[in-house]
DNA sequence: CTTGGGTTGGACAGCGCTGTCAAGTAGTCA
DNA sequence: TGACTACTTGACAGCGCTGTCCAACCCAAG
């Protein structure tokens, strides 16, 4: 394998002997016992006397054995393999799927494999290759992947099991790890109402996005429930992107007659306003509140600071992850049931009492 | 493997059958040839006729094989798998490592495993069970892992080769893919001089990273070329961080003698400056010029735009996978060369005449 | 002391592919 | 024409592990 650098052989390998791969039968000849005794401790199987058992961990150890992934791969059932599917990503939300499902990966012996899928090109040019080279015990989903029906699809045809996570619609079709979109609208609109807002403005995210719809129905709920009126040209479309953030709010801000507060779907638009208000010298908070969704680091690479939601993306991911290994071992193939997992609202600086 | 969806064999699969393998027997029977030389053509070796190989690619083609990568790691030198480690990230450097390392991975049929490593943490302990387990060709290692010198001997042991991107130092122990931070801070700088900027302030990166002190240097460099004197006090050191910025910033603009521009040495301690430039309701580029490096996503998050430098981190991340596979391939033994990539000066809305 | 069921361990056959080595098939030169 | 050197091809043995199946063993009940 590595032809370089050359070091591994002539430096004298201090410590363990990592150089020399020590294979099941080394453990086996080492405590005694066949290599499907050693297999079965490895597996955790039933039916191994504890004196055996502790025999062949003590071997285990003693050797720094690990088994091979590839070999248990093509022999057994489990991959020990899983992959997560992004698209257009906002790159820390990649990034704390990656961080979440990793953390519930190792401790289990399980490596994640990440695959960008183009979803404006052909699918299932991209996905059946590689589910054919590569077996996967499972695939993480996350948005907007999470909603496209033919990467589902594709999924379902080659029989792989997946988990979405933050799915916006056809919830009943596989299983799926959230968190209550619409809620946290919800009380992030109830929080504005709170510091005396009563005209606010709202951003709707990317309608790809099924979170996108959720966080505008929370807006409207919780304007509703408090006999607020959502005022005519109070809601614009935006696409989740800081310069349709920016054009929005300069939509919302241009006249004189404009809402105390604003609250966008996203960050990334919720920057954009705070870009727009800092154009027009409009104090945030002062004379304009600004939220949030997400906490993605742009929230705090700002000043003043951004209110927001933070979305439990890793404890998702980690959740997702835990849903796929536990699936693999299930007899009954009944699908692991789906989670919603608890936000948090992140009050910062970039948003204040109404004025006046 | 996949237990659920149990849909695969229920509902009629439309198209290809991919729930049963193909596997290379198939392919040999279907070209009337043995397994074995269906391997050759799969792995472009020599000496097959050429008639042989046509038949051969035209059952592959017929029958959509794919070879199985847990079996060709098994039985030959190839893993066709290739790690990426990365700590404490910025987001947007590991999404763009991943997609430009994916992109060439893909065409060779390989595969990206991606390990996040906790440099505080014991690192042998992350790092040689993985090694263990999971069969690689090679890893790419990030910023500043690419310094780490515990990575390094770790992979070093184990025998596994590793391409460092943008390393800092210690230059000849391994190969690497670089772009010229020297080069693209004296350019930066003489931008910055040549719009008529006299009294310039600079804040260094985070001192783990390599990085840091080539772009200082470059800095420094430009203002002794172009006959200027670097300040007393116009330096400030900052750890990369969007908070560390602000701080460098409160000093550099706190009193009524201030710089008329000021170069950080990342976008996010950029944004720090361009945040306290708002408070202090300075008018950038008017009165402030800002100058930030690696168009991070947040250099576009912001108003005005940041002028900045764009790393070539996707196409770095290319070559290192591409030196890695190549590596594989390779009899002699030898490194593949290193390479320094050309990156790219970003003039946006942030930098403006000097005032005055 | 035998019978029967449950427990514990091992032999063995692959999983799908590549490396080795040898055999077969031209093509070449004396 | 024979011997020799490419060039092509295939048989076969694993890679390191798990799944299947069976043997050996244990204990309590008959």
């Amino acid at each position: 394998m590595a032809k370089y650098p050359p070091r591994r052989t002539d430096s004298a390998g201090r410590g363990t002997e990592l150089s020399v791969k020590v294979t099941i039968h080394d453990v086996a000849r080492e405590s005694g016992v066949s290599i499907k005794t050693v297999s079965r401790v490895l597996n955790r199987e039933p039916n191994v006397k504890a004196d055996t058992r502790d025999r062949v961990q003590a071997a285990v150890a003693a050797l720094n054995y690990r088994p091979n992934i590839s070999a248990r791969s093509l022999a057994g059932s489990k991959a020990y393999l899983i992959g997560v599917f992004f698209d257009n990503p906002s790159p820390g939300y990649v990034t704390d799927v990656q961080l979440g499902a990793i953390a519930r990966c190792r401790q289990e012996g399980y490596h994640l494999i990440v695959e960008p899928i183009d979803s404006t090109a052909d699918i299932h040019e991209q996905v059946e290759p590689m589910l054919a080279t590569l077996r996967m015990d499972g695939v993480i989903l996350t948005p907007p992947l999470s909603d496209h029906p033919v990467v589902l699809s594709a999924l379902e045809q080659a029989g792989v099991a997946y988990v979405r996570v933050a799915p916006g619609g056809d919830i009943d079709r596989a299983p799926w790890v959230s968190m209550d979109d619409r809620l946290a609208a919800y009380e992030m609109t109830r929080h504005l109402i709170g510091l005396g807002h009563r005209d606010i403005g709202f951003i709707i995210g990317h309608p790809d996005h099924g979170a996108s719809r959720l966080r505008h129905e929370g807006f409207r709920d919780a304007m509703r429930d408090s006999g607020l009126a959502v005022r005519e040209g109070r809601v614009e479309q935006g696409m989740f992107s800081f310069r349709s953030g920016f054009e929005a709010a300069e939509r919302l801000l241009g006249g004189a007659d404009r809402p105390t507060a604003i609250f966008a779907s996203n960050d990334d638009m919720a920057l954009g306003v705070m870009a727009v208000a800092n154009r027009l010298r409009l104090d945030v908070p002062a004379q304009l509140s600004v939220a949030g969704f997400d906490d993605t680091p742009g929230a705090k690479i700002t000043w003043p600071q951004l209110t927001t939601v933070r979305q439990p993306i890793a404890a998702m991911a980690g959740a997702a992850a835990d849903m796929l290994m536990r699936g693999v071992e299930r007899e009954d193939g009944a699908p692991p049931p789906s989670q919603v997992l608890d936000f948090e609202l992140v009050v910062r600086e970039s948003t204040g009492p109404a004025p006046r």
